[in-house]
DNA sequence: CAATAGTTTAGAATGATTATAATATAAATT
DNA sequence: AATTTATATTATAATCATTCTAAACTATTG
């Protein structure tokens, strides 16, 4: 739950000006008790019925894409077609339920630590990520 | 190390027949000894380079697929704009090399068995995936 | 209040993938 | 082996999500 002047602070300090539509983005996307998972089209579905004026979908692209690179967004991709954006910007893990496509956060008592015990020569690990693909139990499996 | 008998037979089981195009894709992608991970713009370029006779984008695509849909493939899906086929179907996980945008194969010895200690109810897990996004050391990590 | 740099926008361009529908091939039937 | 039927291939067009363009707009700075 942060208000309008955070979200301008928020954007200064990444060197981002606090323009009306980067704003009203943020109120979308950060002014929630809870993280949640969205398309592009999730969001700009919903700017066009909470808003008046309308944000060219180019902006909302722009924006989405400059809120991930300064690490405030993270991108899920879950198959050549569907690309998820995640405001849970913390480690961790993910079930995605295939009936749905809804994505679901996992937490600690749901996966535990992934134990990487080699890793390639001379690389660092940037992330670990988990995808549990859950289904209907009497649905086709593959 | 398959020869053209047995992908007509493999073929033929799966209710695919067994056509010129489709026996040349099985030679490309099955008979070697390692497995290995392609898009399908590598393949066509393979085809074209090792084949005299052009086989259309669309039977590439198509092939791919129906290749995938009867257990042959697995796609693998590194971001909205990378997505590699598999011909390793066994269950196993990746390094992904952010410098050279290669995958690779995780054995058992590097990566431990993942533990899933609560799954969502009434669902059945159908898969259960680790990406590990590798960089040089010295690199920008994100 | 300029001047400047950064942003938004509508619309065009791109490009990977999929659809179309005519032609070709494989399999089944006589 | 000729005929019929079902399936596959192909060139080409269509689709559609995303990115590009460049003109108009806005926030910031001096
Ligand atoms: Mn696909
Ligand atoms: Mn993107
Ligand atoms: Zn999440
Ligand atoms: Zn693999």
């Amino acid at each position: 739950m942060l208000k309008n002047s955070e979200f301008v602070s928020k954007l200064r300090n990444s060197g981002l000006r606090p323009t009306k539509q980067r704003l009203k983005i943020c109120e979308v996307l950060f002014n929630r008790d809870k993280t949640f998972h969205f398309t592009i089209n999730d969001l700009a579905k919903n700017i066009s019925k909470n808003f008046n004026k309308k944000i060219s979908l180019a902006t909302i692209y722009n924006t989405v894409h400059a809120f991930k690179d300064k690490g405030y967004l993270k991108e899920i991709t879950i198959s050549s077609d569907k690309s998820y954006f995640d405001t849970n910007i913390t480690k961790h893990h993910h079930f995605y339920d295939e009936d749905t496509n809804l994505l679901i956060d996992c937490n600690d008592n749901e996966i535990g630590k992934v134990n990487i015990k080699n890793n390639i020569t001379g690389k660092k690990i940037s992330s670990v990520e988990v995808l549990v693909r859950v289904a209907s139990d009497y649905q086709n499996q593959n």
